[in-house]
DNA sequence: CGCCCCGGTTACCTCTCGGATACCGGTCCG
DNA sequence: CGGACCGGTATCCGAGAGGTAACCGGGGCG
């Protein structure tokens, strides 16, 4: 049945790494700067963003362009590729905006099992 | 933009560890036993599958229930929101069954890329 | 009794991911 | 020249995910 590598049990499935969901989100709206990604994601240090969008480079979700002349700029954009990651991406998003509670109530309840015995 | 701990950021927009989503997909049928999720799943050694089943079971994905009397049976049942988790599942993995060739290829390209300088 | 199956648990180890911090070369600007 | 900004690297480190192997108690069964 899932003997061979399934596909579903590499990480595509699941979005790349810890920050690739939001890099892309990050993208959405067209090619932005590295600095630019910095801002919203504040959180991440440059070291993890850059291999987070060299991983993503690698498997063609985004593109690396180097503007050159005086004042260059590197630029990150999605890619078609990229682009048909929202979909699924979208619907996952969708998935967590219905049912977060319902998680956080199970994971309570559970907690409390636990401690009751 | 991005400044709390946002949803997306933690690990149930992924589906879980590394097995959950094979699990979920055994589940999908109907509830099965222990040794019966290790027969499709032969590579996870039981340690891990019952790491991942504790884990969607504290989530309130599946539920756990042991059948007693003589020739007790512990079986594990998808529960409405695990059922929930199937749409969003189902889209993933059909981005990788269109996409998978095309993100292989840009493997492939990226590694030439790199090694021609 | 001895043996097997079932449903795990335990101990241990490795390896990767991600975070913290510091640094760096190039370029522009005053 | 000095400083700031840009787009990163280099180094170190701790936590935890995941894998290996061995073991275990309860129940049936010959």
């Amino acid at each position: 049945m899932f003997d061979e590598l399934c596909p579903s049990s590499l990480n595509p499935i699941r979005f790349g790494d810890k920050w690739a969901p939001l890099v892309i989100r990050c993208l959405e709206g067209g090619p932005r700067r590295f600095s630019e990604l910095r801002v919203p994601l504040r959180r991440v240090t440059p070291k993890v963003l850059t291999a987070s969008l060299r991983a993503l480079e690698r498997d063609g979700f985004v593109e690396r362009t180097v503007h050159p002349g005086p004042l260059q700029r590197v630029e990150y954009a999605l890619t078609p590729l990229g682009r048909s990651l929202l979909g699924p991406l979208e619907a996952a998003c969708a998935w967590a905006g219905e049912h977060w509670d319902e998680l956080l109530d199970a994971r309570e309840a559970y907690e409390g099992r636990q401690q009751a015995g």
